[in-house]
DNA sequence: TGGTTTATAGGCCAGACGACCCATATTTTA
DNA sequence: TAAAATATGGGTCGTCTGGCCTATAAACCA
């Protein structure tokens, strides 16, 4: 199955040179482009991409604003920060605003390339030289502060139904497990894929393995 | 420059009607004459003719022994097979034991003499009814597209509606991409998980990302 | 030649699904 | 304390699903 992936950077010069890159690899589709928040949070809805590679400096509003509406639209779509700053505020603030992956516009394309990759199967991706001040803030505080298993804005009931639905579960079966009404499942099931803005089953369960919920 | 042939056939009487088939052709001429595959070989060292016209329902030998025997010892001799048996196996055993030519007996007798001169200038004759199979079992063999090998059973109708099936589309999208009716689309995910033992959508998500057919 | 496999397509039906509507009780948070 | 989030449950409605039935044309194979 193809990456199918977001651009979002207002310079068209950049967008071309993605375009390049990953003209050669077969498993990544580009399948829009924006050039502004505001494109990007309609193309997102729109076209529903897998990933996103999202510049931080955008003309109308910030990337990380841009990628903070994009996780509450769309929490399924995985968001790749791009910039020029190799800032460790911008870094934290993007991490918060729910980003994925963050790299520096100075990196080898091969490593966005393998940052795509990992954040698509749900992993994330983070440039050594920032990926250090993500260990030495974790360090510095005891108490982690997104680490909590949230997936996506999910309550922890959502999440426990999320693991059956994923299993193949009816809404019967698990209504039975937690001793609740099947219309109490559905009603969670309802809330669970528009959250993650997923409309099926089946793609539940692929969203939980990506996620490492349940094994294929 | 006339071409030395040899028959091979336990019966007389088709022996003796190649005798009068050939006689009007004027650059073929009857060598020598075997009636089992002892012979045949004795006869082939002694003789050395360009073409052998092989029965392959021999009394001691089996024809396809025989030919391989004979391109052991003379390489250069070309070997039509000549048979009653229209069959997909016979025809496989004789060109893997070195025949140029596979020739039914209920062939016309212009293809015959066709046959001869075929591969006595070297080139292979084959019947178009199991030249067929051959170019069928070429493509199956040498199949370049990563092909996934034969997944379960699945006719390649069925693997290519599996692919749909799997990246969660419903029966009316598969039916437009494959130009078919949603009703044979159906059909086929029916066939496909009685063949698997599935039952349900999300299980054959699963199955397809264990196998790597999709990725989650 | 004649049986088998493959691909096609229709009908039928009970149940499940997904997206809405509605409400209420509890807990958390601002 | 008031507002928001969470968890619970009911109703409706059109569509989709999965299983099972029949059937035909073409290709394949012995």
């Amino acid at each position: 199955m193809t990456i199918r992936l977001l651009l979002v950077d207002d310079h068209a010069v950049v967008r071309l040179g993605l375009h390049m890159l990953f003209e050669s690899e077969a498993d990544i589709e580009i399948v829009g482009e924006a050039e502004n928040a505001q494109e990007a949070l309609t193309a997102v809805t729109e076209l529903n991409p897998d990933v996103v590679l999202m510049d931080i400096g955008l003309p109308d509003l910030s990337g990380i604003e841009a990628t903070r509406r994009i996780k509450e639209k769309a929490p399924g779509t995985a968001i790749i920060a791009m910039t020029i700053h190799e800032d460790r505020e911008y870094f934290f603030k993007m991490l918060h605003a729910g980003a994925s992956g963050y790299v520096p516009k100075r990196a080898a394309p091969g490593e966005l390339i393998t940052a795509i990759h990992a954040v698509a199967a749900g992993e994330v991706y983070l440039y050594p030289s920032l990926a250090k001040y993500l260990v030495k803030d974790y360090l510095a505080q005891a108490a982690p502060t997104g680490s909590p298993n949230t997936i996506d804005g999910l309550t922890q009931r959502e999440q426990e139904v999320l693991t059956y639905l994923a299993d193949g579960a009816i809404n019967a079966e698990i209504a039975e497990k937690l001793v609740i009404s099947p219309k109490t499942v559905a009603r969670h099931r309802e809330n669970i894929m528009r959250k993650l803005n997923l409309h099926s089953r089946t793609e539940l369960v692929k969203y939980a393995i990506r996620k490492g919920i349940i094994r294929p």
